[in-house]
DNA sequence: ATCTGCTCTGCAACCGGTTGCAAAACGCTT
DNA sequence: AAGCGTTTTGCAACCGGTTGCAGAGCAGAT
């Protein structure tokens, strides 16, 4: 049926390493058999397996794409960027969606069956454990989103959570606001845990300041949503930092169909900048995470541990800014 | 460094066919050899390399995926639908990203060198003959959101743009709306030009109306803010059918950020019932599309289709009907 | 013409599996 | 115990490539 090595060498009179050699990058191989190989090539429309070439080479060019969270809108981003970027080196993604999955042994294993050369893990929500594993199998991984901390125990890309968490409760501080509150993701992701150990942190600076704290069940509008229903009928704050957009428009919508405004009546500020942050409709207050910048780096730093297997694992992190808009009630 | 074949049938001291025989659905193997074989294999964590296998079985479990818009949100819905269907059913997404791309010969070649089982062209804009040419290298394809005809070359599942145009013109007269207005996406989506069709054809039906139309750049929030941004300093009509949710949305905040409200000035029928469509503060009407559903059937059909290369392509409709929400007037 | 050193080439083995085939092992019957 | 039909097994070839190695071919020096 398809064509293969052995077909271009019969037609080209070579043997099948002549074929081989002329497509692969570096081999040795005279100007006139290239010709005759590439001609026949060409008239067969030839092109190398790459899955059969992967079982002697040991690349298949494969990476392991594991997400966790289709609820947010910015993963259509992150994947937007992750496949052209993938694309642009020659690489595709074999995406996973781990959304429930709490075990890492099963996709490890499907992972591996698939001999892919590396696993990029992007979730701010999945435990390090996660990726963790990944390195344990002997797979190289990039965690982006993930935990930073000294040490690594393996490549971490993202920004630095705690920080951001100050910066939040710092600019609410600065309003004026008196009794600010947190509104994390879920409870047990690094990230919220690291943004509300940030702003806490913060706040104990601030002597005259009350905070309070919660969580959503998940990154999502409805989990932003429903949390924002559940404070609004207790002792609210002034303002909140939500721990990511989307929860920041689901929160906005429940204060909304409440009754009471933005930013007269409550005040709030996200984190992550996302496309539809900037929509008039919504026009969010924000923490600006740099998606791209993040996204590119954990390519570079997927490749490089490709190339390099036992190089020593590394933490990215990048600078975030507000992005002033209307959520917020002015200096 | 993996452990393969050959580790597990020495250690269960057994031939390699008898370790690859009881790993194979169907093989012949005596209960007191599989036993050995498990356990030799439980021993050494093995697990069949699935692309090594594939080499000879002509089955990857890989499909892929092939997307065109990253900025629509109903996409996160549509990888997470199509990641989970197929992951359920041991197979593993290729994610291709196809983004301004024009030629389909590059993603063929591409797919092919990494002998997928089938494609899932997952796109309303991308034209016909993209999706044709993957039939035409042999690959079973399943165009996802194609455009419906009657003897289709390729297997179609989606819906009926032609009858969502009517349904929607229809809905907007019934309003009592006498000037009513269609904004496609990319002129050259065959799912703008049969909705637009299906309008055109209803506004035929009755005389007092009157129609126009125009095209976004995209199926984008900014494609629909611009394109409303242009309606709206010309001759605008009472009301628009949007080809798309997220278009809508767009063309909801051009008209709030000119002053305008909706549904007293300007009202919106959008189509596809996204998630974000629910949020309070979009309550957009619309037309829902049953993605669930289509994308179930994409899966069925592409599992199909492998396992019968040479069967007949199919089309397969699904039924839409109006979500009723606050951007038109009531009845 | 011979030698030297280099570049090319093909053979054959290998990557990690599957599978047709013939022989071995088994369970029954007689 | 021999004969029979079924399973089960291992051998060897194959899937579509790559690659170490030894020898062939070639150009230039002597």
């Amino acid at each position: 049926m398809a064509v293969t090595l052995k077909h271009v060498a019969e037609r080209a009179g070579v043997s099948r390493s002549a074929v081989s050699r002329t497509f692969t990058e570096g081999a040795s191989v005279s100007a006139k058999t290239r010709r005759k190989v590439e001609q026949a090539a060409e008239e067969l429309g030839y092109h190398p397996n790459i899955l059969a070439r992967g079982l002697t080479t040991r690349r298949t060019k494969l990476i392991g794409l594991v997400a966790d969270n289709f609820h947010n809108p910015i993963f259509l981003q992150v994947f937007d960027l992750f496949t052209r970027g993938l694309q642009e080196r020659g690489l595709r993604p074999l995406l996973v969606n781990l959304s429930g999955e709490t075990e890492a042994a099963g996709p490890i294993r499907m992972l591996q069956q698939y001999s892919v050369d590396g696993v990029i893990v992007a979730s701010s929500t999945l435990p390090p454990l996660f990726a963790h594993a990944f390195r344990q199998a002997g797979v190289p991984v990039v965690h982006t989103f993930g935990r930073h901390t000294d040490a690594p125990k393996v490549n971490i890309v993202g920004i630095d959570n705690r920080s951001c968490g100050r910066m939040a409760a710092e600019t609410l501080v600065e309003r004026g606001y008196r009794h600010i509150g947190f509104m994390g993701g879920p409870e047990g992701a690094t990230s919220s845990q690291d943004r509300l150990a940030g702003f806490l942190e913060e706040v104990a600076r601030h002597p005259g300041i009350r905070a309070s704290y919660s969580f959503g069940d998940a990154y999502s509008f409805d989990a932003g949503r429903k949390e924002m229903n559940r404070l609004l009928g207790g002792d609210r704050a002034e303002a909140y930092f939500c721990g990511d957009d989307v929860l920041s428009i689901g929160a906005l919508s429940a204060i909304e169909s409440c009754g009471l405004s933005v930013p007269d009546d409550i005040g709030i500020i996200g984190l992550n900048d996302m496309e539809m942050a900037g929509w008039e409709y919504v026009d969010l207050t924000t923490i600006h995470q740099p998606i791209r910048q993040i996204i590119n780096s954990s390519i570079e730093l997927i490749v490089a541990m490709v190339e390099e297997r036992d190089r020593e694992p590394e933490t990215r992190l990048f600078r975030c800014h507000i992005i002033e808009r209307g959520t917020l009630r002015p200096l």
